[in-house]
RNA sequence: GCCAACGUAGCAUAGCUGGUAGUGCUUCGGAUUUGUAAUCCGACGGUCGAGGGUUCGAGUCCCUCCGUUGGCUCCA
């Protein structure tokens, strides 16, 4: 007999030999949810035969564990069908993820959305035949035997394990896989599940290695929350800013103007000029100096900086000025050697600016500077080009031109850490402010092993030490991720997700040892000798793009009275009111308020309804009562009515609710029913 | 950049196996003057992303390019 510690602290006494399924079965019914159990706090197979003291609990379909379990062997599944309908095809790697699963398959090109249907319905037919899944032990010889046809599992088999270790195999049926499990105990576990989508993807994520097809699917434990799931995929989908920015007309981008290239419309830019508002009140309060720089710079500059040799395929081309062009052409020059002159920068030119630090430096340094003017702290909003891979362009968030809420302060390294501090500090302060309260924060390390990184050793311990520190003060939870670093310091990264789950950077902060060294940057210290400032470059919003396409979705649109493009709009009930509805409406506008009239012959109702999709704070709807008795009707954007106010009250309320930014339009209280 | 899918008026969409484009909303004109998610009638608007090809004939088949979407890779 074993003692087996059940999940209510109690203890059993089983036969030797039980397998830890039966006693979740014992312990939750015949009717469990569990799908796998939890053994001595490792997640185990239900299969898992015991044969010493432990403890046991199930793990729940529906738990973060078990639906991840149930990923996994969905991937599993998935890999079984389609090797039954495409007999080439060869399984690669197949896990569970965020959001649901994948499988990468060699040998299935010309695979498409439309075939995921058959493959669905293969999987459906297998689950449905309640085939068992075992876990086999095997040793290397046999694992190269059963895998001898597939080049990619020896390849996993040959770097993974090690030399002479065997490994488990799960075997559902004919089909069997790779794999240290654990797994749901039979397909039938696996029903409710849909294929989303088809992809493409690199052989262990390298650009040189053969492109395999990815399937992505999703798995739920019951029909309904399968049924959830795919609704609330749905509903976030009309959240996405690419579909918002269109039918708020917010941002336009336009083909002949070029791919990643925004143009803000007038209801987006003023969403833009809020936040910068916003932004320029904390950086006055912050002693930070405003200043402008142009949008190209030479290309000197950018080999000084590095920026020219470090990112040159990601930038636009250099423009060439004019007389080198002639003298070239005179000298019989080819096109192909201009381009090799540009890519190798023997040449002379300007580039679009893909930063703003050396712009920023050379303000820096166009003075003699002594530590009686550190921390020097220079904020632009400054527009940036970089030549971003053209299958990775997407909305507001992915771009070829952005203005990023750039500043760099040169400080001294005793006022590093106290000047991180203050960055994040104001990368909290927005993002409180906005309500965005779902983001992690990155601390980018160094990879040890990767040569990319330039500066010495004691520096980069420096400059990471003070991101760790500064970051463990903001009270949120933050993770290291060795290789995040850029190139010439470590950073914090403030990163938020959008709608279907991608994850974007927003804010940054970035210690900089490197650039003051490439520009030769001094300061004349206390004691009369020249020292070198460190820098920190810094964007709490990252970009304007980037960040406004995020807080699109964040808000889905319904911006807070602060923000919303117009605020109030202004409705008349019929024709008798269009005297009273314009004086409103210019009091609204001498008052500073974004108002939009609507005094023409449509019906309240089509009004409403023609309104509602520019998603005002409210609208205010004008009928006789209104306008014998000086009121409004406010309608607030779920409909809710107040009638009535007074227009000096409703105009009082409004102006305290938006110079206090409040989160969410609240003149008109919730109504019940 | 790579793989796949897609690209019809401002927006949303119909158009089967090829025979010279329909609809709704918007817009404009007219009628109506209407209390909180679409009043009625009428008109304008597309040559079907661009270019080339096959065909008697292509939105519909083929090729190239551009763009969009989902991923991969990249991201100062």
């Amino acid at each position: 007999m074993i003692s087996v510690t059940l999940p209510d602290g109690s203890v059993n006494e089983y036969s030797a030999g039980i397998t830890a399924g039966e006693i979740v079965i014992d312990i939750e019914g015949r009717k469990h949810e569990c799908i796998a159990a939890m053994v001595d706090g490792s997640q185990s197979d239900f299969s898992t035969v015991l044969e010493s003291d432990c403890s046991v609990e199930g793990i729940s379909g529906f738990s973060d564990e078990g639906i991840h379990i149930m990923r996994h062997s969905a991937a599993h599944l998935l890999a079984q069908a389609v090797t039954t309908l495409y007999p080439d095809a060869k399984p690669t790697i197949g896990p569970a993820i965020d959001r649901g699963f994948y499988y990468d398959f060699a040998n299935l090109e010309d695979f498409g959305e439309s075939d995921l249907k058959g493959v669905q319905k293969k999987m459906h037919e297998i689950a449905r035949r309640n085939i068992s899944v075992e876990r086999v032990e095997c040793s290397e010889a046999e694992l190269g035997e059963m895998f001898s046809s597939n080049p990619y599992k020896m390849e996993i088999i040959n770097d993974k394990l090690e030399d002479g270790a065997g490994s488990t195999i799960y075997r559902q049926g004919e089909w069997y896989d790779l794999c240290l499990g654990p797994h749901v105990h039979s397909t039938s576990k696996l029903m409710h599940v849909r294929l989303t989508s088809v992809s493409s993807a690199f052989w262990r994520g390298d650009q040189s290695r053969e492109q395999l097809t990815r399937i992505y699917g999703i798995v739920e434990p019951t029909k309904e929350s399968l049924k959830s799931t795919m609704a609330a995929i749905e509903e976030a989908k009309k959240r996405d800013h690419r579909k918002l920015g269109k039918d708020l007309q917010l941002f336009h981008v336009d083909e002949e103007v070029g791919q990643g290239l925004i143009l803000w419309t007038p209801r987006g830019a003023t969403i833009r000029t809020c936040l910068q508002n916003f932004i320029s009140e904390h950086l006055t309060r912050q002693g930070y100096s405003q200043v402008y720089t142009p949008h190209i710079g030479k290309l000197d500059l950018y080999r000084t900086s590095g920026h020219f040799p470090y990112y040159q395929d990601s930038q636009y081309p250099p423009l060439v000025e004019k007389d080198m062009m002639i003298k070239l052409a005179n000298e019989g020059c080819t096109c192909g050697e201009l381009a090799n002159l540009m890519s190798a920068g023997d040449i002379e030119g300007y580039m679009l600016k893909p930063m703003n630090c050396p712009h920023h430096i050379k303000i820096y340094s166009s003075q003699a500077r002594s530590y009686r003017d550190l921390p020097l702290r220079l904020a632009e909003f400054g527009t940036v080009y970089r030549w971003e891979q053209s299958g990775e362009i997407s909305g507001m968030t992915r771009v070829r031109g952005f203005t990023q809420d750039d500043a760099h302060l040169f400080v001294t390294e005793d006022q590093i850490a106290g000047e991180v501090l203050g960055c994040i500090e104001l990368v909290q302060v927005i993002f409180e402010a906005l309500g965005m309260s779902d983001y992690r924060v990155r601390v980018g390390l160094r990879d040890m092993d990767s040569g990319k990184y330039v500066g010495s050793n004691e520096k980069w311990e420096l400059a990471e030490k003070a991101c760790r520190d500064a970051a463990s003060s903001l009270g949120v939870n933050w993770s290291e991720e060795e290789g995040e670093a850029a190139f010439y310091g470590p950073k914090i990264d403030f990163v938020v997700k959008d709608v279907i789950g991608r994850e974007w950077q927003l804010g940054t902060v970035q210690v900089d040892y490197n650039l003051p060294e490439r520009f030769g940057l001094q300061y004349k210290g206390s004691d009369g000798e020249m020292h070198r400032p460190v820098m920190i470059h810094r964007a709490p919003f990252g970009s304007m793009e980037r960040f406004c396409g995020v807080l699109i979705e964040h808000f889905a649109g319904k911006f807070p009275t602060w923000l919303a493009p117009t605020q109030i709009h202004v409705l008349t009930i019929s024709e008798k009111q269009v005297a009273y509805g314009q004086d409103i409406a210019a009091k609204l506008k001498s008052a500073g308020v974004r108002v939009e009239l609507d005094d023409g012959d449509d019906t309240i109702g089509k009004k409403i309804r023609m309104h509602r999709k520019f998603q005002p704070a409210y609208m205010l709807i004008l009928g006789d009562d209104e306008a014998n008795n000086n009121s409004v009707s406010i309608r607030a954007r779920n409909g809710d009515q107040r009638a009535d106010v007074a227009f000096e009250e409703f105009l009082a309320e409004l102006q305290n609710e938006i110079h206090s930014k409040a989160a969410t339009p609240a003149l008109v209280p919730p109504q019940s029913n």
